[in-house]
DNA sequence: CACGCCGATTACATCGATGTAAATATGTCG
DNA sequence: CGACATATTTACATCGATGTAATCGGCGTG
């Protein structure tokens, strides 16, 4: 089998010099049409390509960017990595996909570790990230997180405003007239993460209502699986009183409640109203159909990807900027009837 | 801002030459303790980190393999994706992931284009792709392909027996007593994907119990999404007699032929069975929980990245090989009353 | 016809890390 | 103590592509 052929073995072939070989490939301006040409056959003949490792070398730019989310099986991770592609497709970059399991490690990792500095720069949706893993991170390595916003000004970051979205869907279950609404994978305390924000929105909505918040009626959950969502529900109905709507902090717990709910016997919206977060296409699917804050996905890839582009290109040490996409809430029959 | 430091920089800091640097950072033997040490301390304190691409000119390999799947919002192939990714990662490999959209120009980049000279090897799971364009290809460029079995011989393989996948999953509908079986995604002629060799193992079933074969029960799809389910089952109610089992090519159609049926008033397993292929999550938690053949996509995954990695390292110019993994028939809810 | 100009082409150094082979240090044994 | 084996370290070349600056050649002009 024979080796792959070098820049050297074109120039070889059609009797130039490997510079000028390689001004062929760069589309500078003054190559004759003829060299040109003669230099395209070579290239042709012998299968040439660029050796990426000795263009980066020498340009110090790979053009490719590291997208690193927890994990491809959640629905809107896959979703939103389909956006950043095309995202990154449009601006002429690969984009090498990282799952960190949403472990620290791996997260940190996705800042530091080999894809940090072998591509040009990464696009990170952090889950257990600590605000001082940021604050000392190496500012060299461009980045954009997503999501959660650990730290206002430590990095670029994108997402939509989850205190509103938060608010805006416990106040549609309020003007159904649900008055026990559980917060499925809420938080009081712990990380500023979405599901702070979120359970935030959720009793900023409550107290404007003038309904009274119960702590109990926030749920834990391990992970935002469907299962997670499930064994969330058979907590719920162990209690005394079952709550009329469960506000799930992502689609995936929502749907993995719709199912236990429909073991249980039980039946949204007849008997208790159900509503996710992230407008995964299973939930238009689903059976009843699942309401759901959409977060606007194109957006939300093409603005990282664009700030990330800015980072790179201006070696930017500007202040960090915090980008805010759209979101619309999607009612369906989970929560219409 | 600092430039990134060199393994010069640490050289000269540690006060020993380069090479003893990198003899440091790859755990070469002979190195005594103190300089070790030294070395060590000089990385800590510049803040060094090794440059790939220097790293890789020299070494020759870059470490990273392409996985090009269709979409990656088809669950099954992000599902497939991370079991890829853990299973490179347990062989110290990183994975560039890619998505063709299933289109022909877009697969045979993967084959041939950026990445595939970029990486190692790719891993290709192609829906387009025509047996000529796996005959010509440049064999220096080690590739395993998933799923559909172009052309024997012409690239390692690793799937699933579609035939006898198919023909399973009929006979348990056949089992229940269903005659009237339409195939979701079926096709008769084209190419021999995976949609062939499954509807071909639904007709051996109906040969082997003596159940008549009706043409028209075979029902073409756009594309394996939900909503091209859904409008097959719209389809199919049009006719006159209604089938009294939907064998669903993918567990996508399966899940949107449920939600269509749910809006007709219909229900699996009341009124006809539902069975997918690829026990993705979503099926275990739909209402019905969905029937459907479970690939062993953690086997198959392990096959393709050993395989990959075979002909990576012995430039393996050996036949290509048909790795057969295993399968089996999850029966659930949607055909399980 | 000599000169200057500009487009086309090339020689050479360089990016950062590491393999090879040689040089140097350390240790062992008679 | 000297010879020799072994352990440690180093100088140098090299991987492939491209930026810099120098060279070459053709053409128009005075």
């Amino acid at each position: 089998m024979a080796p792959r052929p070098r820049i050297k073995d074109v120039a070889e072939y059609a009797g130039v010099s490997p510079k000028t070989v390689s001004n062929v490939i760069n589309d500078y301006e003054h190559v004759s049409e003829k060299t040109r040409s003669a230099v395209r056959e070579a290239i042709e003949a012998l299968g040439y390509r660029v050796n990426i490792a000795g263009r980066q070398l020498r340009k110090g730019r790979t053009g490719m960017i590291t997208l690193a989310v927890p994990e491809l099986d959640v629905a809107y991770f896959a979703e939103l990595a389909k956006h950043v592609m095309a995202a990154a497709d449009r601006r002429g970059l690969t984009v090498l996909l990282h799952q960190t399991g949403g472990v620290r490690e791996r997260e940190l990792a996705a800042l530091h570790g080999f894809d940090a500095q072998f591509t040009d720069g990464t696009i990170l949706s952090p889950l257990s990230l600590l605000p001082r893993d940021l604050a000392t991170r190496d500012t060299r390595l461009p980045v954009v997180l997503l999501g959660e916003r650990s730290q206002p000004g430590s990095a670029d970051h994108v997402g939509i405003d989850n205190v509103a979205a938060a608010r805006e869907a416990t106040e549609h279950l309020l003007a159904r007239g649900r008055r026990s609404i559980a917060v499925v994978g809420g938080a009081l305390t712990g990380r500023q993460g979405t599901d702070r924000l979120r359970t935030r929105g959720y009793r900023e909505a409550l107290r404007a209502a003038r309904v009274p918040f119960d702590a109990d009626l926030v749920v834990p959950v391990d992970a935002f699986h469907w299962q997670d969502g499930a064994r969330a529900v058979g907590a719920v109905l162990r209690r005394d009183v079952r709550p009329d709507a469960l506000l799930c902090l992502n689609d995936h717990l929502a749907l993995g409640a719709l199912r236990a709910l429909h073991e249980a016997g039980l039946a949204a919206p007849r008997d208790l109203d159900v509503v996710g977060f992230d407008d995964i296409e299973a939930g238009r699917f689903s059976v009843p159909s699942l309401t759901t804050v959409a977060p606007d996905k194109a957006a939300i890839a093409d603005s990282a990807v664009s700030l990330l582009l800015d980072r790179i290109e201006r070696h930017g040490t500007e202040d960090a900027t915090d980008h805010v996409v759209e979101h619309r809430l999607v009612v369906r029959e989970s929560s219409g009837g």
